[in-house]
DNA sequence: TCGTAGTGGGAATGCGCTTTCCCAGACCAG
DNA sequence: CTGGTCTGGGAAAGCGCATTCCCACTACGA
């Protein structure tokens, strides 16, 4: 037995397919009360499920909104996903999902497959890459991501834009003030400190991990400090935690070597909570204790993560808010005049958090 | 500029729409090499993207995965996703998403939803609930869950088949061994430990809940030990935090009330990983200390939460691996026989893992 | 030489729905 | 009572593609 089709409900409630259209899914026109029960009787009736991939061919118009991100476990994308799916869920939308792992090789795929469903608008959140390595696949996504707006498609980018993207219609950047919250985060962390400052990036050219790195020496500048160290590792917590045991190591070569009074604490900035997780639990591995051996403090503030102990110094970044905010914006038809759809454009804001991690002892 | 179609790659090409549609999306009948190549330079030229939404209507099949969930940020639910999402591709597959927060009204929206839109095959993920209050909806989603079937679809639900469903043709249920492994904790929990144990479990009727709390009782009957009292609390972190607060002050009363010797330690079952995370949260935060005050164990082994101090006790559940058999298995086409069907049917094993959370203290 | 199978391409139909256009009847003012 | 405007319903034309026929042509054996 096949799903019933609109001629069938028609045929039962004996008017025309046209009809039986106009009243079950939403029309200007309204067709008369009686006729209307009729037909939504013999709908009830037949178990009628409207084919939205025909209604979608008919209206040029899927209802689907596209989400692209590195790796949906990833507590990170996680977050960003929720806000996605309930912003959805408000726009009678369903969501998407694309994974990539970051690769913009895949994440151009994962445009042309969403723009073949004929997404109503396409949602990329995770870290832009402007690696040379990454550079045509970086230009065929942009191409792509083109030609879908071009197509009347909406995109948004969390972040940053893709790196070549001209700024066509329909493209939106929802800014996260990375650089300026890591620029924060420093000069709250230098203030009554003197240790040196390490900061555990992602590889160069990840966009968000450079912004943050910058702000933080910014920051660090501003406060009359050195600019700090840079180890480079992977973007996810076995990066942070390699990163950490180099540090662990550094650390007791350091307390051991010197004589002296206490030599200055090591302050760790890893660009994201996750990182810094895994670079505290390289320290624990090694027998170091936070923070009165090193402080250390990340970025993002997970949720999942905020029962840790000691608990994670870090900048408090709506996530969820993140997701809805890009969803919404792509959802903006031209209707309004231009003028105002960008005055609207409500600003992402973060928190610098200071917790038990970056903590003086006693 | 609207999206190319088929028919102008054809026309530009010099060819009919069939023979353009033969070379481009796979066919049995392979046109002939120069056609073939003209018909794939006109394509290329052009930017064609194939409409996936009229393929579907034409071939009445979507090539699109539905996934329900109860919360895509919850970790638990992210891993599961990651490998719905990895078999997705295996099978050049999208997955569209769908969160419900567990109310089967919801999941049921999200069935007719997802059958709406065609999509090949459903997964359901998440605890199935028998409260009283869920009947009407659980009885709804499984008659839409029925039709859906009935009509082609494919359906896996993690854990527990849906209340209700009648086992019709292409409904898997992807067993996990909740109550066994349950039972194997509290044994090895029991070995070597005298204390009582308490359980934090989910509203009575949560199958996956009521399934940890009965294994564990009866794991513990095994080992000649009284049955655990269990607190009904919410399935989350909250509910974790809210019993552990009410344990702590028993917890507290008990130590300070009794001068005799050391009363034995409580050791907590929270049938989750987040609700033992919880429940630890408010036990420091009223001043105890785990394993010294009491010991805690938890179920999943949810990845993120790895790192935390204590190490946390719990049951390694292949979460990744249980969404990729789901997936896998509506995968299944009705080609093989059926007797062959049940046998390959691999299964899910979890495994006890027991870490400092419920070690004893010197 | 003719007949037949086989090959490769095109015309046409339909997937299920929306929407424009058309038409019959109702209703009102003149 | 007539001409006009609405109103509400139906017919039909797509939306973009897959696919079933059908046909022209070649190749081959008899």
């Amino acid at each position: 037995m096949a799903a019933s089709t609109l001629t069938e409900v028609a045929r039962l409630a004996g008017v025309s397919p046209a009809t039986a259209s106009r009243v079950l899914n939403g029309s200007a026109r309204k067709p008369g009360k009686d006729i209307a029960d009729r037909v939504r009787q013999a709908a009830e009736s037949l178990g009628y499920i409207p084919n939205a991939q025909a209604q979608g061919l008919a209206k040029s118009s899927s209802g689907l909104i596209g989400l692209i991100v590195h790796d949906i476990a990833d507590p990170y994308f996680a977050a960003i996903a929720r806000g996605v799916q309930a912003a959805a869920r408000e726009q009678r939308k369903m969501v998407l999902l694309a994974t990539t792992g970051g690769a913009p090789g895949e994440e151009r795929e994962a445009v042309a497959a969403f723009a073949a469903r004929r997404a109503d608008s396409i949602v990329i959140a995770g870290s832009r890459s402007c690696r040379t390595e990454d550079q045509d696949d970086n230009t065929e996504l942009a191409a792509e991501l083109d030609r879908y707006c071009r197509n009347g498609g909406r995109v948004a980018v969390v972040g940053h834009a893709v790196v070549g993207a001209t700024a066509a219609e329909g493209y939106h950047v929802v800014a996260v003030p990375n650089q300026e919250l890591a620029g924060a985060l420093a000069g709250e962390l230098a203030a009554g400190r003197d240790g040196d400052f390490v900061i555990i990036g992602g590889p160069e050219g990840l966009l968000t991990s450079d912004d943050r790195i910058r702000g933080f020496q910014e920051g660090l500048a501003r406060a009359g400090r050195a600019p700090a160290e840079i180890l480079r590792t992977a973007f996810n917590r076995a990066g942070g935690y390699e990163a950490g045991l180099q540090l662990a190591a550094r650390i007791k070569a350091g307390a051991s070597g010197g004589g002296e009074a206490a030599a200055p604490k090591l302050c760790i900035f890893a660009v994201n909570d996750v990182m810094a997780i895994g670079a505290s639990a390289a320290l624990r591995a090694e027998g170091l204790r936070i923070p009165r051996d090193a402080t250390i403090a990340g970025f993002d503030d997970i949720e999942t993560l905020r029962d840790f102990r000691p608990a994670l110094s870090t900048v408090r970044l709506p996530l969820e808010e993140i997701g809805r905010l890009a969803t919404r914006a792509t959802a903006r038809l031209s209707g309004g005049n231009d003028a105002d759809e960008d005055e609207e454009q409500p600003t992402v804001t973060g928190e610098v958090t200071l917790r038990r991690s970056t903590e003086a002892v006693a």
